[in-house]
DNA sequence: CTAAAGCCTGTAGCTACTACGGAGTCAACC
DNA sequence: GGTTGACTCCGTAGTAGCTACAGGCTTTAG
């Protein structure tokens, strides 16, 4: 299988699959005699597991820890579910900030009469 | 008045106000003898602006043509208030996605039943 | 056989900073 | 007068997570 079916059977970018083996979070595959990548199954499943972490918000120094704990299958899960717990207080703790900025966001823009610039409120709202 | 001045009535990282010079959103001030940069009051004015409106989570661009727009006094607001509102709505769309993915990842979190990794409820949920 | 599509590597760009290194300057204290 | 320490300068490189080239090979379809 080559990169740009890797690519598709996962909804990754292609330069993203280089990117990834770059940094070393997927495996260099083996070459081809031209010296193309050849991707086997495991490399989907593994590829798909990092797509998804990644549309959930997981960083990839996250994703990193998630594949290396993935792969000591006899063990209890709770360092996973540490990982998954401290993510989603990060993503809770963004709600938390971006709803306390839309909530001013939107005082400025009532507040504003269209009149000219000089008495705009939103411009002296952001003037402090 | 002294870049850590500025730096410090407006709460900005001094190697942040150099960055804004470098990037054209602080105008060059005037050198002392020895080359050191000398702040006006106006200098503050500018930066306090560009510190608020980075906190109400404004980019660098847009917060460039806030100047600009806010610079020609005698015009109407629409254009102020139009910014305000496009960044007000990309605000409420980023909280969309976070809701959904607080969603899953506690979806994800409830399932689990912490007993081996083989059949932890997270990295077969992330595996897709 | 040829042309297009696909692959390779390496590097540069993006946002918004932050953090150096190495050198010059200024103020105060002795 | 000298020296110490705090401040400033500039340029460059690093951060996350990609994305987009350039320039050169290989494979495939017609």
């Amino acid at each position: 299988m080559r990169i740009s079916d890797l690519a598709k059977a996962t909804g990754c970018h292609l330069e993203t699959v280089r990117y990834y083996e770059r940094i070393g979070l997927l495996p260099p595959p083996v070459r081809s005699k031209a010296g193309y990548r050849d991707y086997r199954d495991s490399d989907v499943e593994r590829l798909r597991f990092v797509v998804r972490s990644r549309a959930l918000g997981f960083s990839l120094e996250e994703i990193r820890s998630l594949l290396t704990l993935a792969s000591r299958t006899e063990l209890s899960c709770k360092q996973v579910d540490g990982v998954a717990r401290t993510h989603l207080a990060q993503v809770e703790a963004k709600q938390r900030e971006l709803a306390a900025l839309a909530t001013e966001l939107r005082g400025m823009i009532e507040t504003c009469h269209h009149d000219t610039r000089a008495t705009c409120a939103i411009l002296q709202s952001l003037a402090g």
